[in-house]
This record gives C-alpha cells, sequence and structure tokens, in this order.
DNA sequence: GCTCACAGTTAGATAACGCTAACACACGCT
DNA sequence: AGCGTGTGTTAGCGTTATCTAACTGTGAGC
C-alpha cells in the first residue's frame, strides 16, 4: 500500500539519508521494479517527487500524510505500552496495522487521554507534538570517558532487527538511561559500556542509538556549550 | 476484503435470513459478480460452503474468523463510545476500519481494561462473551399495550441506514430503554409508543429495534411465563 | 578509457478485487 | 404455456500490487 510507502520514505529521511528507489525496496523488503512502479502511481497522485539524482522527496501533501501515518504509529505504541501493558516488539508490531486504521478523530483522543506525550516508547518524536533534540549524536559516536543520557532509538532497529529492540529493553537500554561509555575497541568495532549493568555493544547496534552527551569532566556550571 | 463477506454473512445470518449471494451484494454494495468471485476464493480456502439451493454456510473455520472479526468490531465500538466518549455513529464508522486492525491479544487487553461488557453499545451481543437472549422479539411484534425493554438494535441499522442509529440514540431508544406501545396503526404499518417521550415509528423501523416483553397486565407472581 | 558494482527500468506474469453487459435458470402467477 | 422477477454465472476489462528475467545507465577505480 501506498502509506507503507509514504512512513518508509519518513523513517529514511529521518535517519538523515538520502531516500533512492533501492533504499525503499530494502527496507520494505519489496523488490525494485515494484518500488518502481509505485512511485510511479504516487508521482501521479502528487506524494512525492523525483529530483534529477532520482532521489524521492515527499510534496507537502506527501509529508502530512506520511507524518500522520508515523504520528498515528507512536501514538498507538504509546497507548500499547503504557496502557494495555505490551511490551516494545508486540507494540511495533500493532502499531503497524493499527496506524492505518486510526482516524484522526481517534488519533487526537487517544493522544489526549494520554497526557500529550512527546515521543514513542524508543524516544523518538512524535510528529506535530515534538520534534527531534538538535544536540543528539549516534552512541557510536562517543569516546572513552565520555557520559550521555540515551535520547531514542532508531526506527531502523525496529525494521532491520526486531530482536535487537528486545535486546535493547532487556538490558535497560531505553530513553532517559544514563550510560558511560569505558573502552572503545577500534578493531573489533564494539565498545564498552555502563549503564545499570556493564555492557558490550558493537558500533553497529550503538549507531542505532542516539544520545545527549553530558560534559566529561564536571567543570564549573555556565562553562561552555556541549560541542 | 474476504474478512468484509465474513462479517456480512454472520450479520445476515444472525438476523435469520437465508444467506444468499444477492443479500451479499446488496449488504456489500458490490455487484453481484464480484461476489460470485469471491465466494469462489472463500470456498477455495475452505471459509464458506454453498449447499444446494446455493445458500452460503460458513465452514468451522469460517464461522471463527467471522466471530472474531464482529467480537472485536463490537469490543472496539465500546471503547470509542465508554472510553474515547464517540456517539454510536462514529464509533462504528472507527470499529468498521479498526476491526481488522486488531489482533487476539490486543482485543483481549482491550476487553478486560473495559470490564467484560457484555454486548456492544447497541446491545448485540460480543460472540464468545454472550449470546444473543432466546426471548427477544422485534418491537414490530408487539401490540397496544404491551410494555418491554429494549434489548438491542439490529446491525442491519447500522449498514442500511447510520442515521437511523442517530435518531434512535437522539429519542432514547438504547438497550435498556422500557417502552410501552400505545397505538399500532395496521394501515399505515407505524406504532405510536411511549418512552422517554411519545414517538411513532414505523413498523419498519421499529422492526430494527428487538425487545423483551414484561408481562402487559401485571398478575401474581409466579402466574404463567411468558409467551 | 574500460570494467564492475550498484541503481533503476522494461517486459511479461500472476493474483485479488472491482466493474458492466449479457446470458441462464427457476419459480410463481396469469 | 408463457412471462416476469429475482438469482447467479460467464466473458471481458481495468487497477493495484507483487514477482522474475533481462536490459540500461552511471560513477569509481584502475
Amino acid at each position: 500500500m501506498i502509506a507503507h510507502y509514504l512512513e518508509a520514505i519518513y523513517y529514511i529521511r529521518a535517519e538523515g539519508e538520502a531516500v533512492r528507489s533501492a533504499r525503499l525496496a530494502d527496507w520494505l523488503s519489496v523488490s525494485r521494479p515494484t518500488v518502481t512502479v509505485a512511485l510511479r502511481r504516487m508521482t501521479r497522485d502528487g506524494m512525492v517527487r523525483l529530483n534529477a539524482h532520482k532521489e524521492i522527496q515527499l510534496t507537502a501533501r506527501g509529508d502530512a500524510a506520511a507524518a500522520a501515518i508515523v504520528r498515528r504509529h507512536r501514538i498507538v505504541e504509546r497507548w500499547m505500552t503504557d496502557v494495555l501493558g505490551l511490551d516494545w516488539v508486540a507494540a511495533d508490531a500493532e502499531a503497524e496495522r493499527l496506524e492505518h486504521a486510526v482516524s484522526q478523530v481517534v488519533e487526537e483522543k487517544l493522544y489526549r487521554k494520554m497526557g500529550r506525550p512527546k515521543t514513542c516508547p524508543h524516544g523518538n518524536p512524535i510528529p506535530g507534538h515534538s520534534t527531534m533534540r538538535p544536540n543528539e549524536l549516534r552512541l557510536s559516536a562517543l569516546g572513552p570517558g565520555d557520559t550521555g543520557t540515551i535520547t531514542r532509538i532508531s526506527e531502523v532497529a525496529q525494521r532491520e532487527a526486531p530482536p535487537l529492540l528486545q535486546y535493547l529493553h532487556e538490558r535497560g537500554l531505553h530513553p532517559g538511561t544514563r550510560i558511560k561509555v569505558e573502552e572503545v575497541d577500534e578493531i573489533g568495532r564494539t565498545m564498552r559500556l555502563r549503564a545499570a549493568r556493564q555492557l558490550t555493544l558493537s558500533y553497529e547496534t550503538a549507531s542505532k542509538l542516539s544520545v545527549v552527551r553530558s560534559r566529561t569532566k564536571p567543570r564549573s556550571r555556565r562553562d561552555s556549550a556541549p560541542r
């Protein structure tokens, strides 16, 4: 369905990557020709535009539609975890289906009923109600001794590796968790860090987590802005 | 989608009518050939069977699938009215879409959270959790002087005439409302009755409401069973 | 400048759903 | 017997959405 394409485009965009036909095919697990024809339909319907380098851009209409779907996904996800008590993985799977069936009216009622949360359970902002923090960086960008607070877990994790979500959740790595990088292994491309307990993540995995860094060595209060 | 057909079959069945291809086409607002091919697919998939008179019957699998959809529809409807505060008509429209996206897990969580209601907002039983009262009759079957309590409003009303739902709701005709038939006009095929206020319904409309009759003239306690 | 990897398109199929037009059947009534 | 209404099927078509196989860029590296 077209909605799936819009959603995927939105996510790839949010990761800061160029949105190409081939990326979409990967994300949605469909063949490249399938994407070609889907994009043709979407262009015809004014949801999407291809620039000179064949990169995909959402039109105003397309962006609004995509944002609505993502918004509903994240609101439903919150409802699943906070009200119905589902775990992250199940919540995501349910939201995947419900996001397409929830109307604006229900979306809003639900949103208010939950006290207007700012993010989904993994810390991703709810479009129209909040935006990404500007000073976020990937956990994999931190060095030894750095400390920080996890802000969000990328949607990539959900699509590419649902078990990873479980893995992170079990280890207490969720938004708000304070972590300290203890050691970085450039060769093995892993990093050892301390959160609730000590654990080692691959760069690969760490790049799916966003953090805000705290000042490494405590200094006087209004010393310097975090770089 | 196949689910829509199953649901419609379930409803027509529940009205006590023969489930024929043409009925389905009417119910779903789809052409008769469309139903023919849909039934072919459904037969192939073992959801449905045609008897010698070309009447449609659900197989065990088909019945289970249909009941699950109707169950979800009614649970979601309850959630919409009781928790989110939507009106009958909006609730039905939302449930129409959500019933296909709600999983068994969510269905159950939701159901428990609402305290295991027995019926949808219009009084129709939730499959697997309650059944129709055996002593129900149609409001149109009552005679002058009869009194009774409304038990349910047929699903037919929802499909055929959503405005009718609104109409009934506004006039306070919902499950639990006590009514008394004051006059029956056999020629005009209407009946005048007293509920919250006095009002007149066509037989047509009255046949969409089910009631249980109270004893017409109060007698000694264990006098006779209601006929 | 040639080659190779990756990106994207064309061609041709299949399946689900939906439509209209036209035909086939069956029962009930004149 | 015949006619008409209602029911169901065939035939043929269009759209969405998916696939595989094969072809066409295009840009980076040698």
